[in-house]
DNA sequence: ATTTATTATCGTAATATTGCGATATTAAGA
DNA sequence: TCTTAATATCGCAATATTACGATAATAAAT
């Protein structure tokens, strides 16, 4: 994303910044919406279903884990991932604080 | 950002993707959150503020216009920009909307 | 112990983003 | 008209992201 001067924001912007970007991207938003129609974990056929390749698939899920969207391990041959709803609810709130406590009061 | 495959992914998809990664920058954060705290439009002195060079203000201002979030216009020598609160909302709605149907089921 | 199936990681090429200096553009004011 | 002030755009260097093939790691099954 090239020099990106992350210092000269606060904890706070950086954080909210982060967590959007990581939304940021079609194929992680395809794999939250394919998680969530599944009555199990997530397995192979998410490669199949998303259309990328099996690498590509899986550094995108370590995205979302990295902001703790994802919860679950891999159990033996199986991947057992699903939507954290405590940290999804709790992404949600600080999502709607910033939209609600940032409003235009001009023109 | 690397190749990315938006043709497969569907357009409601890309959409929301493409204002998460809007979002997904602190400086533009910080520049939403000072434009909400000015009783008058945005001038120059958001440069001094945010303590990035004009161009680049000048460029993160064009993305947060791209989806719809800033209205306005250069009058004269002066920036009137501010939050477009009818697309903010929207967009709020949007991402709730997304928020409140995917959610986990499993695990 | 070997094989098999599944996911993670590494390395790399292609492309995108960020930031800034330099310059163009625009309109107000002298 | 010329200058001045403010913002936009261009061009470029540095860095980040995306995607994928190849390979490693892991555990179940034979």
């Amino acid at each position: 994303m090239g020099i990106t001067k992350s210092q000269m924001f606060t904890e706070q912007q950086n954080e909210l910044a982060q967590f959007f970007k990581v939304l940021g991207h079609p194929a992680r938003i395809a794999i939250l919406q394919y998680i969530s129609t599944q009555e199990s974990c997530i397995c192979n056929d998410i490669v199949e279903e998303i259309g990328l390749a099996q690498a590509t698939i899986s550094q995108h899920l370590k995205e979302l884990k990295s902001i703790g969207l994802l919860q679950g391990e891999v159990e033996g041959k199986r991947l057992c991932y699903c939507i954290n709803v405590v940290r999804w609810n709790e992404l949600q709130i600080q999502l709607n604080s910033f939209f609600n406590t940032t409003k235009s009061n001009c023109c």
